[in-house]
DNA sequence: TAACAGGGTTATC
DNA sequence: GATAACCCTGTT
């Protein structure tokens, strides 16, 4: 089982294999659009505010995170779950067990809800790189810039804009991001957080139960832009709402194929998501 | 090189 | 249940 341990001025996560989380598969796996690997083979990005600089090594994780910022650091990549326990166990069918194997290493994000919101919001009918390039867009745009060092080299990068900046742009401001029609899902969704920040309210259901869950899902729902597939992502990947199952055309090609146009989630138990990750990250990554 | 199709969806007829 | 909303990329 892996350990936090102090590393000089900053923590490492030891005794820690790709199987039980690979950086490579889980910052690219679809799930977030803001991290990138740098020359060096680090990933780069934000958590809150905090500039993190990662680097994978054959059994530890090297960070430039402080001690101070670990337990947003655990919550954030869901290092306080081992999957290789909780998945390893599970009695999966064939086509499950198949996708676990070649995808494990991928955790489940605790994304900002605000974020991740309005990711998902880009994300219909819009390709990865899409969606990554409007993300950025806006972060450089509407988000603080935020410098550190990290051994001797430099680093920049841009938090996620907070409601509030995100409520001043026009959407003629939104549009330059290149969103097209998603532009007036945005300005409808800063408008109405600005009157009642309802994603507040289900910030307290993280990690809830199905009753916590559906009403997740029916809250998000009521947002113009945001069906069912939107919804259910960030519940996944802000609400850690295990049990969340997004079918998207992919998904929805893989339950025709695989499971006869029907797919029975109980046999995950509360890991369905999870698993969804698995299969998704599977059908993505072979050709 | 220009033209075109289609992509991790939703809202609206 | 069909259709259109946009920007980018790959293909022809």
């Amino acid at each position: 089982m892996h350990k936090i341990l102090k590393d000089g001025q900053y923590i490492k996560i030891d005794n820690i294999t790709k199987n039980e989380l690979d950086l490579d598969k889980t910052l690219d796996c679809g799930q977030a659009f803001r991290w990138r690997k740098d020359s060096d083979g680090c990933w780069v990005g934000m958590i809150k505010n905090n500039l993190c600089i990662l680097k994978q090594h054959e059994n530890y994780i090297e960070t430039n995170i402080t001690e101070d910022k670990k337990d947003e650091f655990i919550n954030y990549f869901n290092i306080d779950m081992c999957y290789e326990d909780e998945i390893g166990k599970l009695d999966l069918d064939t086509y499950a067990r198949k996708t676990y194997e070649f995808s494990k290493g991928i955790h489940i994000l605790r994304q900002p809800y605000f974020e991740a919101t309005v990711t998902f919001l880009m994300s219909s009918c819009n390709t990865m790189r899409n969606i990554r390039n409007i993300v950025n867009s806006l972060s450089e745009k509407f988000g603080e810039q935020v410098e550190t060092e990290y051994k001797g080299k430099k680093y920049v990068d841009y938090a996620f804009p907070t409601l509030e900046n995100l409520n001043k742009a026009s959407l003629f401001d939104l549009q330059l991001c290149k969103m097209g029609f998603r532009a007036d899902y945005l300005k409808s969704l800063c408008e109405r957080l600005s009157e009642n920040n309802i994603l507040e309210q289900l910030e307290k259901y993280v990690n809830g139960d199905t009753g916590k869950y559906r009403m997740t899902i029916k809250t998000l729902r009521m947002f113009k832009g945001i069906g069912d597939k939107v919804a259910n992502c960030i519940a996944l990947f802000a609400g850690h709402h295990l049990c969340a199952f997004p079918i998207d055309t992919h998904m929805q090609q893989i339950i025709d194929t695989e499971y006869g146009g029907k797919i029975d989630l109980s046999k995950y138990k509360e890991y369905s998501g999870i698993i969804q990750q698995y299969m998704f990250y599977y059908k993505a990554f072979t050709k």
